[in-house]
DNA sequence: CAAATATATGAACATATATTCATATATTAG
DNA sequence: CTAATATATGAATATATGTTCATATATTTG
């Protein structure tokens, strides 16, 4: 409201912009990436996915590893389910899980490469 | 596979936890490691970074390109600054935005990946 | 069958967060 | 100097989210 046509035409990059809309993504895509890294925000969640990258785990392991509840974990397994980033199988009454595939790792250890620096 | 180790009350896997916590990071770093991708578990902050990969923008560009009002894209961009996902110069009053480093887009395209698989 | 075990889930609560609005700061023009 | 402009920021509010607690489901064992 405050500064359309005055502030668009003299200082919006006006061709910087229609180019760069051009190239953008599907707001869709957009979400989805967001709802990706979002399954990623939690240090609880961090730290399951990294430790299911050394190894596959049960619910009950991951309780003991992180020092969180086994419904907590739980919860938070569902997350991952959601998002794809683990997958399970069941062993009678034990479900052990693990990293649905190698880009799980390879995003941990890009974020971990910029937590790194500096 | 033995399960149940005489020393734990509930059936856990203890080797492999005890093998598989002596590998985890310290708590500080998977706070940082989910900081990190708190920061990209935004919509409208995927959108900014990825439209930054494409070419450095000033506060007004980006709101004009993501019809997102500029003091909105002001509060993200501090979250993005802190992170330090996106650096900035100043031109008289403009405010020239790009990211910091290459990683970044490696992170993104990364996230890109996983959301484009199935 | 019932009891025990491993995991999952719904509700509730407390905390975190994104946007809006009003205002502040900084820079340039006149 | 004042006015205008570009961005930043504090407060408020509405929404989202993580954990806990109680309970449910599924599987094995006796």
């Amino acid at each position: 409201m405050a500064k359309n046509d005055s502030c668009s035409i003299r200082l919006v990059h006006d061709d910087v912009v229609k180019r760069v809309k051009r190239k953008l993504k599907s707001e869709e895509i957009f979400v989805r990436l967001a709802d990706t890294f979002k399954a990623l925000d939690d240090p609880t969640r961090v730290k399951i996915l990294y430790a299911l990258s050394l190894n596959e785990l049960c619910v009950c392991d991951i309780s003991a590893l992180l020092d969180v509840s086994e419904s907590a974990v739980s919860h938070q397994l569902r997350v991952l389910r959601n998002m794809r980033l683990v997958k399970f199988r069941k062993e009678g009454r034990i479900v052990y899980y693990s990293l649905c595939d190698d880009h799980i790792l390879a995003l941990i250890s890009q974020g971990l490469e910029h937590v790194n620096e500096k």
